[in-house]
Parts: C-alpha cells; structure tokens; sequence
DNA sequence: TTTATGTATTCAAGAACTTGCATATGTGAA
DNA sequence: TTCACATATGCAAGTTCTTGAATACATAAA
C-alpha cells in the first residue's frame, strides 16, 4: 500500500482526535501548566465525565500524558506543539468566516490570546 | 471568553472537513495545478460521484474553489497555504506512530514528497 | 438546425458505520 | 465512606458510501 494512503489516514485520525470543540478548549486549556480533571471541567463547564472520555481519546492518541497525584489525575500536552499548528489553523478560519456568523473581531481576539499565552508557555519569540 | 468558544467550533469545523483520508488526498492532488473531477478519481483510485461528493464540501468550506470549463470542473486550492498547514500535522502522526502499525520511514518517504512537491507549487511553475 | 449519443459531473436517498452524550457502575486513594 | 476519576452501555445524531437518476455540455448524424 502507497505510503502517501497509510499516511493520510493517519493525519486523517489526528484531525478527527482534535476535530471537536470540547477537545480543542481541552488542548487550550493544557498549553501552560498541567492540569486537573476538575479543574478542566470547571474552565470547560462540562461534566466530569465527559472531560474524562475525551481526555481518554487525546490520551489514545498520545496527545496528552497523564501522571497521578493522589487522588488527581495530572494532565499535560504531550506535543505542546500541537496547540501552536492549531492555532495556526485559525487562520483558515478567519478567511473562510468573512461573511459568516462569526465577526473576524472576535476570531483575532482569540488568536491573540491563543498565541499569547502559548509564547509565554514556549518561553519563545516571533 | 465566548469568542474562544466560538473560536473552537470553527475550529473543529475546519479540523472535521480535513478529518478525512480522501479529503486529505485531494488537498495533496491540489497542491500543484488546478485539476478536473476525473483526473482527481482517477489518481485516487475512487468513484468520481465520491470524489464530487468530497470536493462539495470543500467547496462549502472554502477550501476549494470551482471553474468550468466545457464539460470539465477544474478545482483548485482557495488557500494553498492549508496544504502546508496539512504537512505540519505529519509531524505529529510520526512522533505519536512510535511503535505503532506504520513505519516512520514510510512517513518521512511521504512527507518528503509532500514539501517537495509544495515548494515546487510556492516558487515556481511547473 | 434539430435530434441523438456519449461524456463529465452533480444530486438524492438509503444502508451501514461512527461518534457523542447521558447515565450508571467500577476503582483506587484518603 | 467519600472524593476524584475512569469505563461500560446504549441510544440518538451525524457521516460515509453506494447506487442510480438528473443535468450540462460537446459532437455527430439526419
């Protein structure tokens, strides 16, 4: 089988792992520290056991790692990078939305965000 | 706050209409030249109504755009820069692939080719 | 010039499959 | 026991794929 099949079947299970808005809130909320199921379906407003399915899924997917603390389960990116190439996805976002429902106001403030908190977790420069 | 929501389900739509092998593939098929509906099912080894079936929604998306001419559909990329976004997401599947079903050579074999053929497509004609 | 024929592509409908979610139950630490 | 979380089950909702008919255009024959 071409190599170019196997492999876009495999970017295709990646895009599908972070294609839901939950999940990607999820990688978001992991780009600075580890965290918490808790305190991820506190910030995500979700129940608990939603977080912990998907959670298991980005886990599957070598994603995200887990480490116990006591009774807490501790996530962290796996990849951190992962949130940085997502990010850069919301540039095809916002010019595919002109015209849509979404203000490209709105998109640009997230980036912003996005990308600030993500240079201060990376410790890098633009 | 309720921009980064928003944000993230326009991301994840995104992410949902990459999310898909033959989708992928296309995108890839595209990255040169524009190309009609027949060469495309032909290279991918598929029926052409699933073909037109793919390249429909990424037409919805914006992914891709459409031109007549006779009786051929000739597609192209909308944004030729999310076929590199696409690449950058290989190196996610390789790190995460350790130990899994697909060699690494095979992915680096196509991912080789992918950044050949998209620099070839940035900088010059062909 | 109309009519017929072939070719390229889209559209539509349903079966088969996949995913998302709620709820309930299970597990291990304090 | 309670807390923090994971996992199983099952159904609803969504996606993919197949098949077949419909549209659009080109060309050739009458």
């Amino acid at each position: 089988m071409p190599s170019r099949l196997l492999v876009a079947k495999h970017l295709a299970e990646i895009f599908k792992v972070v294609a839901h808005q939950d999940r990607i809130r999820l990688i978001e909320e992991l780009r600075g520290d580890e965290r918490d199921v808790t305190s991820l379906a506190e910030a995500l407003d979700l129940p608990g056991s939603r977080v912990s399915q998907h959670l298991s899924l980005l886990r599957a997917h070598k994603i995200v790692d887990e480490r116990r603390d006591g009774r807490r389960h501790m996530y962290r990116l796996n990849q951190p990078e992962i949130a940085a190439w997502i990010v850069d996805g919301v540039n095809f976002v916002e010019s595919r939305v002109t015209g849509a429902q979404i203000a490209n106001d709105e998109i640009e403030q997230a980036r912003r965000a996005w990308q600030k908190e993500n240079s201060l977790s990376e410790g890098n420069t633009e």
